[in-house]
DNA sequence: TCGAGATTGTTATCTTATAACATAACAATT
DNA sequence: AATTGTTATGTTATAAGATAACAATCTCGA
């Protein structure tokens, strides 16, 4: 009945690799149920808010939905291309946008803790 | 009762105007709802989608609010600063991210059509 | 004026997210 | 090992955000 935050953030990353597109919460939620009936929506917004805390996995706040990291966890600008056609997800490491962006907030003394970028497009294969 | 599409940008456009923070849908429908108490959720949301659209108003995906274009809704990157201890939030013209933006998307043939570039931290008075 | 098409209003509901509290585990001290 | 304080997890209920589906109204050309 009780399962500690270790296991079960490593259930709810393997439901998200095992998926090759963004899943939602109630999503997750619906897939944890099969084996743990007794899992609620907080569980699933707690594992993923650790979860996307380490790194480990990013949410797409434009579309309410959430990816597996697929870059080792060490990008200060992660950058995630969403098929507006597909669903499909890349991510990119946008550590080179930083001296750019960092230029636009020292214009306001602003100080920077977290970036999100997202693109809407059509990936490769949906706009050939 | 009926009210056209334009003037009713025009108001919503104002109350953002009025508020020097951002406002969620809610919020906005509340203060429409002084002088036209029968607005439902669908109408602010039409209204507002339409105003995003034009690049009048953006919607800040990470925080499920609106603020008005403060930068004559010209720039392809509108970058959002949010502060998160005064809520305030600061717009600037990201358009200088566009060439390393493409470098990234160009890598897998990405057609990007809309940039969504919003960064969480202090602003210059909080963080002082 | 009539009717097709577009716009706007309304109802109801769905989805997403979290507050608030209850319970269980762990740790430190005795 | 019992007591107590602290943190982690589970549970209930509901808040907040968003939209589908349909109804009413307007516009404008024939």
């Amino acid at each position: 009945m009780r399962k500690y935050a270790a296991a079960r953030q490593d259930d709810v990353l393997s439901i998200l690799n095992a998926c090759d597109r963004p899943m939602t919460a109630y999503q997750i939620l619906e897939r944890l149920q099969v084996g743990e009936p007794g899992i609620a929506p907080p569980t699933v917004y707690r594992t993923l808010s650790a979860l996307t805390d380490q790194g480990r996995a990013h949410r797409l706040e434009s579309i309410k939905a959430f990816v597996p990291c697929r870059c080792n966890h060490v990008e200060s600008v992660p950058v995630l291309a969403i098929c507006e056609d597909c669903g499909s997800v890349d991510e990119h490491d946008g550590s080179d946008l930083l001296p750019s962006l960092t230029a636009l907030t020292d214009q306001s003394a602003f100080r920077a803790q977290r970036h999100i970028v997202e693109i809407h497009g059509q990936c490769g294969n949906c706009a050939a």
